[in-house]
RNA sequence: CGCGGGGUAGAGCAGUCCGGUAGCUCGUCGGGCUCAUAACCCGGAGGUCGAGGGUUCAAAUCCCUCCCCCGCAACCA
């Protein structure tokens, strides 16, 4: 029966924040994947889970006031909410904190020691305090850490490491002898380029600086550090090295690891080596997959403080159309844009007017025409034959795009389809053969093949819709489950004349754009949020801004109280020195007097401002903010600025003299 | 010359490997239809294919040069 088995996985996310749409991409996507190879027959297993340890939960947990383990609980639940509204069906989620999982960490750890891939060493090497870094005396800049240029100092920390380049040359082989590995195939190049030819590293793989982590059961004081203990939960979840492997039996080696482009390099470098050096077979495929960017071109992610709320957009929306517009709108690859506008826009003509509008039409007719029961089909015309050749061409080309994760490309078939009926209902024209009796066998041919068509579209979009499907097998009057399946569509004619088909709600309501925007943006944009949307303005450049939302709650235009207000700490601050970042054409780094204390802010700042315009103006600091660390540099706040609808940035600045650090409030 | 990707209609993209009438979605304009969610169907307008040079009967596509945008450069999906 089973075709054989696939097995897939997301990255694992980093529970430093809530997640975004970003990571929500991601994970839709395999979900979508992983759903299709079950309807197709796979025997299919599914992982996704998240990465616990590391310093930045530290770090964060100690901000809280919580210890990590509490700190990361609340935020894994919020994520698992999360996939459950958003309709994920993973077969299991692995936490870096489990038992399962550190135990096997620390056996690879030790086998790696054992069999001397990995060696103890003092890492001698310049340190740049600020930002936590070593540099060698080839990357330093002018002398000073290329990060935040600040003077490094020499020294030392112990540390376990791992013998990358004893492995570089086969891997370099290994890519090139096997193409499909590295999907895109410009990533394979980029890590080639980049990394593999100019010779590989020796990558420090334990950490002694923080102490979150899974112990080095050996050598107290050591941690394991992200690299083995992130990497290999894509074997530990499945019982590698534990008292039961058979799920490792059964699906290792993966089919596909799902990463974002930017952890690609851990996926196709780190992680086969690692499994090379364990004498385990590799992952088929790593998929590098595009970002979901703003419409400015910035990256969705939590550190840029744009994303948009997933839960916010399922519940307005419905996790089906959310997870259609994801797939359907940009090429899986590359990155794709994302507006609100976009949404909405894709939404109306895809779902709306298309497919819920072809539903609404099909069964309305069936019930006009016909009392609701499907009429048997008589003999078919060239019309006729022609969809049955859409029809029964669709599975193949489907499977195709599918296999090589072009989710937008599989989808755009199924919606040949979905036009072609609509196109089919303005030909044969039903409200005419409906007027008269000779009419009649004529129109239940074409009654059958509408709902026989839209039977089959209903199959097909269930791995990206999860949920559309029943409620179009509900307005068709099918219950058998065999009617139901991908091998039931792969003739035309499954669909049994007879059945009672049962007009229900609109599938897809449309939606009113600028009505939508506006209560989106107007209730949920954050608090800093700087920019409006402008819902008609359909003009030249265009450059409607959809997303500023973050992880807000709310939809509605709520209040705050005054003591919402009062958690921002807004205090006055002079410019006492400020300077571009290296490597970075956005950011300005500040240095700010606050009344005696000195604070180090970065600001995206520099498309607007040179460093010596602000030195010596007095603006608006939000003191407590989270610090944040960008290009290397720690940020110890943020500088309040108003912009206008094309993006222009002002600096809020203070009418007159006032003393630096003073309330504002 | 660090590496990779990109520049095609108002917007977002495909086409480039393998040269042969420049295509899709949205928008826009006009027409048709009335079963349907003001939805659907047909047609039109709109492109110096980033710039320049070369090869060729023929270049978005191959070669060379240049310009511009984005990403990466050793823990942000």
């Amino acid at each position: 029966m089973s075709k054989g088995t696939f097995y897939i996985t997301t990255p694992i996310y980093y529970p430093s924040n809530k997640l975004h749409l970003g990571n929500g991409y991601c994970t839709v996507a395999a979900d979508t994947m992983a759903r299709f190879k079950k309807q197709t027959g796979y025997d299919t297993y599914f992982l996704t889970g998240t990465d616990e340890h590391g310093q930045k939960i530290e770090t964060r947990a100690k901000e809280a006031g919580k210890q990590p383990i509490e700190f990361v609980d609340e935020i894994v639940a919020g994520i698992k909410d999360l996939w459950t509204i958003m309709d994920i069906e993973y077969d299991d989620f692995i936490r870096t904190t489990e038992p399962r999982h550190e135990k096997v960490v620390q056996k690879i750890f030790k086998q790696f020691y054992d069999q001397g891939d990995i060696y103890k060493s003092e890492y001698e090497g310049l340190y740049c305090t600020p930002c936590e870094s070593f540099w060698t005396q080839s990357q330093l800049k002018d002398g000073n850490c290329p990060d935040c240029g600040r003077p490094v100092q020499p020294a030392k920390e112990e540390s376990y490491f791992f013998r990358m380049s004893k492995y570089q040359d086969w891997l370099i082989e290994y890519i090139e002898t096997h193409p499909d590995f590295i999907q895109p195939p410009s990533r394979a190049n980029e890590m080639l380029q980049n990394f593999l030819r100019p010779g590989l590293q020796d990558l420090c793989v334990s950490r002694t600086s923080f102490k979150w982590g899974v112990p080095v059961d050996f050598d107290p004081g050591h941690v394991v550090y992200v690299w083995i203990d992130a990497l290999s939960n894509y074997i530990t979840a499945l019982g590698y090295g534990s008292d039961n492997d058979s799920l490792y039996q059964k699906y290792w080696p993966a089919d596909i690891h799902l990463v974002g482009k930017e952890i690609v390099r851990f996926h196709t470098i780190y992680w086969p080596i690692m499994l090379h050096a364990l004498g385990l077979p590799l992952p088929k495929q790593v998929f590098g997959h595009g970002w979901l960017v703003g419409v400015d071109g910035d990256k969705m992610g939590k550190s840029k403080g744009n994303g948009v709320d997933p839960v916010v957009l399922c519940g307005r929306y419905g996790s089906d159309a959310i997870r259609y517009f994801l797939m359907r709108e940009m090429p899986f690859g590359a990155d794709g844009r994302f507006s609100t506008e976009s949404m909405f826009t894709r939404m109306n003509s895809d779902l709306a007017n298309d497919l819920g509008n072809l539903v609404s039409r099909t069964v309305a007719m069936i019930e006009k025409y016909f009392g609701g029961v499907v009429p048997e089909p008589g003999a078919p015309t060239a019309l006729e034959d022609a969809l049955r050749a859409r029809f029964e061409g669709l599975g193949a080309l489907v499977e195709t795009h599918m296999n090589e994760l072009q989710f937008s490309l599989a989808l755009g078939e199924i919606w040949k389809l979905v036009s072609d009926c609509n196109r089919y209902i303005d030909q044969t024209q039903p409200w005419i053969l409906g007027k008269s009796e000779e009419g009649k066998p004529r129109l239940q041919t074409v009654m059958y093949y509408l709902a026989e068509c839209v039977r089959a579209i209903a199959v097909c979009i269930a791995p990206t819709m999860p949920r559309t499907p029943e409620r179009i097998f509900a307005q068709l009057g099918i219950e058998d489950a065999a009617k139901k399946t991908w091998d039931s569509i792969a003739k035309f004619g499954g669909l049994v004349p007879g059945t009672t088909v049962k007009k229900g709600e609109a599938l897809f309501p449309r939606i009113d754009i600028p009505k939508e925007l506006e209560a989106l943006e107007g209730g949920a944009a954050t608090p800093s949020a700087e920019r409006k949307p402008e819902p008609e303005q359909a003009a030249k450049p265009a450059p409607v801004p959809g997303v500023i939302l973050t992880a807000g709650e709310g939809t509605a235009a709520d209040y705050i109280t005054i003591d919402d207000f009062a958690k921002v700490r807004l205090l006055t601050a002079k410019v006492v020195a400020c300077e571009r970042v290296e490597k970075s054409d956005k950011l300005l780094k500040e240095t700010l007097d606050v009344g005696g204390e000195t604070r180090t802010v970065l600001s995206g700042i520099a498309q607007w401002y040179a460093p010596e315009d602000i030195v010596g103006k007095t603006v608006v600091l939000v003191a407590n903010l989270a610090p944040r660390k960008m290009r290397g540099v720690m940020s110890e706040g943020m500088l309040l600025c108003a912009s206008d609808d094309e993006g222009n940035l002002k600096l809020l600045t203070v009418d007159g003299e006032i003393k630096p650090g003073s309330e504002i409030g």
